[in-house]
RNA sequence: GCACAGUUCGUCUAGGGGUUAGGACGUAUCCCUUUCACGGAUAAGACACGGGUUCGAUUCCCGUACCGUGUACCA
């Protein structure tokens, strides 16, 4: 019980890291740090057919980004390097041998061609869905069905074989999941899984086996979708004479589609116009770039408050969580049971809180940033003005540019609706009147000023201040609604206001 | 099909044998304000269904429905 706390999170590198996959990361570094405990990062590369370049690298930055920090991975070493599977391959056919000595485990010869007729010709049988088990595999090309003098033959010709489970007749597989508690699979219904394929690698059966035990794992924490496999992890722990070793287990609950089709599919957030990658991906292959929540313009503390609480909750009725905070209020105990769904509106809500918490200097540098792609520049000061007008207004940084596009651009054209109920003569004269009198002002105009002059312009053609004020808007901004016209006016200064107003002017035509 | 999970407002969830079933996002209305936004207030909105057990069930048990996952020499 007292048993360290290391927990692993094993990513196979066949593309960009789903979200999903971020949050069990994060679940998994969150058990971590809250016991002081290991995070090790493995990487499960047995497939060599699905290897994709650069994925390592990106799991590697995706992780950074959100601030999960590794204490073992392929990248830092560790003491129980090496972390990529690929690099443990002897390892695996060790203990898959020792299976078979056991009477565990056995040979197969069968090719998949072999198997996949074999498996038809169950089908047409009416076998809704065919397992190599313990009935069909006495109709195999094995190690249990050959003499001992056929295996050894075979194997001295160095034929291919896979190497599968021998998955006992019947018998109830108890899986102990924290999450879950007690869930039981009858033998019957698993299949002698491949444990060694033909081209000498593991499955993920077998060395998820293997190198959890061997990494001392403790705890291991992945997605619901491996529930079903459990039962095999548990005979191998058992077969290979772990059992007293075991880790733990925790099944958490899927992360899915929004009206709850299925877990989070690509296809269905493009849809909906919303990243499923953490950070920006490229599929060379494609030769597409999937968009990622970073370049989308949301923060890290956005993602992990948002993706911590899809399946977990403090118990109390506080929704923002730092990490630190995170992990010191974060228990097994309170992780849910049932799949969620994703609910983009919520991202967005944190990344504006995020937003509101963040300083206006450090602001004011992320948009200079922004500025900088588009070929613009401001001071840091102006900048810094910018975000104070226009922070109460924007959920992202990339905000600032849409929202205050007249605080950088002099309106070109003017919302119809608005000039159609509210350019009239009064208005002329006023803005004609405000624009002479901001002469005395081309140094320098604050807010207030801007105001006052305003107010006297008005006053003395007789004029209604609140009647005006939105076609005063109308001709400096070119729309109806926006930031506090008067910051607008100050920022912009004097001369750029009677600028846009001249051409305001010459451009509306007066409604009678 | 079979196996395994799951099911409280539209969404994320709290709760749990007796509650006005609580919060957050979203929605609506109002207030604030020169507009919009922010903020504040208010409102609408949920225990899947059917049987038990019980004085009493949304809560416990059983079934049904629905949803999901799995059913590869993929992870």
């Amino acid at each position: 019980m007292d048993k360290k706390v290391r927990v692993r999170f094993a990513p196979s590198p066949t593309g960009g890291l789903h979200i999903g996959g971020v949050r069990t990361a994060l679940y998994n570094y969150l058990i971590a740090k809250k016991n002081n405990g290991t995070m090790i990062l493995r990487i499960e590369d047995t497939d060599q057919t699905r290897y994709v370049e650069g994925a390592e690298e990106y799991i590697k930055e995706a992780l950074a980004w959100v601030g999960i920090q590794l204490d073992e991975s392929p990248w830092q070493g560790g003491k129980f390097a090496p972390y990529r599977q690929s690099e443990r391959k002897d390892l695996y056919k060790k203990y898959a041998l020792k299976l078979i000595e056991e009477g565990n485990a056995y040979y197969a010869f069968d090719t998949e061609d072999e198997w996949d007729s074999k498996r038809k010709e169950l089908e047409a049988a009416g076998v809704v869905s065919p397992q190599y088990n313990s009935i069909t595999r006495m109709q195999m090309k094995n190690s249990l069905t050959l003499t001992a003098a056929e295996v050894k033959a075979k194997l001295a010709a160095g034929e291919p074989y896979t190497i599968r489970l021998k998955v006992p007749h019947k018998e109830d597989i108890r899986v102990h999941d924290l999450i879950r508690g007690w869930v039981v699979f009858h033998s019957s219904l698993l299949d002698d899984r491949v444990l060694l394929k033909s081209d000498g690698m593991p499955t993920y059966h077998l060395a998820n086996v293997v190198d959890d035990y061997l990494m001392q794992i403790s705890h291991v924490i992945r997605g619901e979708e491996w529930l079903p496999s459990a039962p095999v992890h548990v005979l191998l722990y058992k077969m290979l004479g772990w059992e007293n070793e075991m880790p733990q287990f925790l099944h958490l609950p899927l992360i899915m589609n929004p009206d709850g089709n299925g877990k989070l599919s690509k296809r269905y957030a493009d849809q909906l116009g919303f990243p499923v990658f953490p950070i920006e991906w490229h599929n060379k292959e494609k030769q597409a770039t999937m968009t990622g929540y970073r370049e989308a313009g949301y923060f890290p503390e956005t993602m992990v408050n948002f993706l911590v609480l899809l399946g977990w909750n403090a118990g109390t009725e506080q929704e923002i969580f730092s990490m630190q905070e995170l992990i010191d209020s974060f228990s097994i105990e309170r992780i849910g049971k049932s799949g969620t769904k994703f609910d983009i509106n919520k991202a967005k809500w944190f990344n504006q809180h995020y937003l509101k918490a963040t300083s206006n200097p450090t602001l004011a540098r992320l948009l200079l940033a922004d500025l900088a792609k588009n070929n613009r520049t401001l001071s840091q000061e102006k900048a810094e003005k910018v975000v104070e007008i226009l922070k109460e207004r924007v959920t992202f940084v990339k905000d600032f540019l849409t929202e205050g596009k007249y605080l950088f651009d002099a309106p070109q054209t003017f919302d119809e609706q608005i000039a159609s109920k509210k350019w009239n003569q009064p208005l002329v004269e006023v803005l004609n009147g405000y624009k002479n009198a901001l002469q005395t002002h081309q140094e320098s105009l604050e807010a207030h000023t801007a105001k006052e002059i305003l107010n006297k312009t008005t006053d003395s053609l007789g004029v209604k201040f609140g009647s005006v004020m939105q076609g005063v808007r109308l001709a400096i901004t070119g729309a109806g609604a926006g930031a506090d016209l008067m910051e607008i006016i100050a920022f912009l200064g004097a001369d750029e206001v009677s600028k846009r107003i001249d051409y305001a002017v010459s451009t509306l035509k007066v409604v009678s």
